[in-house]
DNA sequence: TCTTATACATAAGAAATTTATGTATATTTG
DNA sequence: CAAATATACATAAATTTCTTATGTATAAGA
């Protein structure tokens, strides 16, 4: 509960991730998968979640198939090609994004 | 103009991290700074620094002394001692994110 | 049977930006 | 010397992206 809090904009890259290495995933999955990579760290609400994986497969980012199973209903999502495209971009951003930080922080008194 | 877009939550960070370094600084030299650290990477906008700035000084974070140089005004602003205390709290949290993030984003399609 | 887990969804509100403007002075450049 | 750029602040409107609160429905476990 306490200080899971994403930073805002990282959410899409973090469901474009999953994706790229899971092939297919459907939206519960994802907010379960998320919070035993993390250990607690980092919990994916669903309330951020579903609008998000809409607003991606309306850009075409993502497709999307229905499933039943066990008389519940299922989402898969998985990357188009276009996604996949977007996949790479997103995770080159954060990663220059996230080094930039680090050497933010890093900064010693000197600088 | 490009993608310099910061992600949302970051900014004030970054403040308490220049200030903590820098004893004290005015508005428009943190935009420079930042600007050089960075190679242009990150773009603190003076829309959103102003206000975040006259926020951190409403909770008691930041001192402001204006001073009048080549007839120009300029607000330095300086750490309170709470708000170092809170540059301590703010920078674990945002090396925490950092550390889980990478992670993620390093996952290999084994996982 | 009651609670928890699974599985989707949306709406209201909040937070933190971007973008667009505005004011004013100083400096550089053609 | 006029025009453009740099310095230095500020705020308002719009946008983005979350959190929090709810809601529906089925299945499993205590």
């Amino acid at each position: 509960m306490a200080n899971s809090k994403l930073y805002k904009g990282s959410l899409t890259t973090i469901i474009l991730k999953l994706l790229n290495e899971h092939d297919k995933m459907y939206g519960y999955e994802m907010t379960q998968k998320v919070k035993l990579l993390t250990k607690g760290e980092l919990k994916i609400t669903e309330g951020a979640l579903y609008p998000s994986l809409h607003k991606l497969e309306a850009e075409g980012l993502l497709d999307v198939e229905v499933v039943k199973v066990d008389n519940r209903l299922r989402k898969y999502y998985k990357l188009t090609e276009e996604g996949s495209k977007e996949t790479v971009n997103k995770l080159a951003e954060l990663e220059d994004y996230i080094k930039t930080m680090q050497e933010l922080v890093n900064l010693k008194p000197s600088f």
